[in-house]
DNA sequence: ACCTGAACACCGTTCAAGT
DNA sequence: ACCTGAACACCGTTCAAGT
């Protein structure tokens, strides 16, 4: 009855609605209708699970728009995070199940893509994608452990005004580095 | 016989030892000569023991170095993340005690009031410090997430090579957008 | 092929009770 | 002031057994 991708669907759903604490093994299983262990059919253990839901949720950026790359790659950036905010605590998922090197889906694969093609060397073109994912998911990782913390009543809701010129700044910082280093 | 300080104390050469998965409160109290319900008297919970682990490593960074601002900022990045390459798992820690608010050592401090000497914004000073202080810790912590895949023995302990000039690229990235940014 | 039942070895946290 | 004992409500994971 259920798939492998259906349960990754079923985790990913619990995590926008109870968000990471609530993707446990037996919720998940809950939600599927059917027990924790009968998961451990399907993947061989949690942290592959959360890898397939990381991969569902890179798998959801649009395609690098056509444009020069300076305003491709910050779009790309912009629809990164965006696409993440759309996903509680998503940052935190994606960038352990990343660490976990079972993921399939590489978020930063269009953005080395472009830039090599643009003239950057394919070590430079990586580091540098590799540079703006790090960036994406710790400043999205940051604001959603703000809106966790919101959530919590620890913080007032209106602790979230500067998120925007923030990451901005950095989108600014990490193009205008870039350039640079161009030859 | 314990105190705050002498419990943090243990939780980081546990840390040390066992990795972030060693730190629980039972193997913290056990390291401590307590039972784990006798850390409660000294923390209220677990987030904030670890934010004051978390504290305990960001004190050991050494104060910036009497440089121009290029060389002493990526002399600071240099020895931040030296700094949290000598404690197992660390940037996963200071990450995550960072996002929960518990922490009262700012690593992003001496950078940001640098910048801001120097003559750029509050304001600029403080999110390309932030931005500085993610790559640091998003690049250690994808170097020590493959430390721990080396020590369980899923990859190969020659996996290593390329952590050095990535980190290298992504100074002079930050490096040269901030120099770019400045009126 | 796919799942259940039951267990194992853990967690963080609370709280009455001790000294 | 500081700690223990004992419990509560969870975890991820394994594995024999069912169908």
């Amino acid at each position: 009855m259920a798939d492998r991708t259906g349960i990754a669907a079923q985790a990913l759903r619990l995590l926008d609605e109870r968000g990471l604490s609530g993707v446990s093994m037996r919720h998940v299983a809950d939600a599927v209708g059917v027990k924790a262990s009968a998961i451990y059919w399907h993947y061989p253990n949690k942290a592959a699970l959360l890898a397939a839901v990381s991969d569902a949720i890179i798998a959801q950026l649009p395609p690098l728009p056509e444009a020069g790359w300076g305003i491709a790659v910050r779009v790309w950036m912009e629809q990164f995070r965006a696409t993440l905010l759309t996903h509680t605590d998503s940052a935190e998922l994606v960038s352990a199940a990343l660490a976990s090197g079972l993921t399939t889906v590489d978020p930063a694969a269009s953005a080395r893509a472009l830039l090599q093609a643009e003239g950057w060397s394919e070590l430079d073109a990586a580091w540098s994608a590799a540079a703006m994912v790090r960036f994406v998911l710790g400043h999205v990782a940051e604001e959603q452990a703000r809106q966790r913390l919101i959530v919590e009543g620890v913080l007032p809701a209106d602790a979230v005004a500067l998120d925007e010129p923030a990451f901005n700044h950095g989108v600014r910082l990490l193009l205008a580095g870039t350039a640079n280093v161009l030859p």
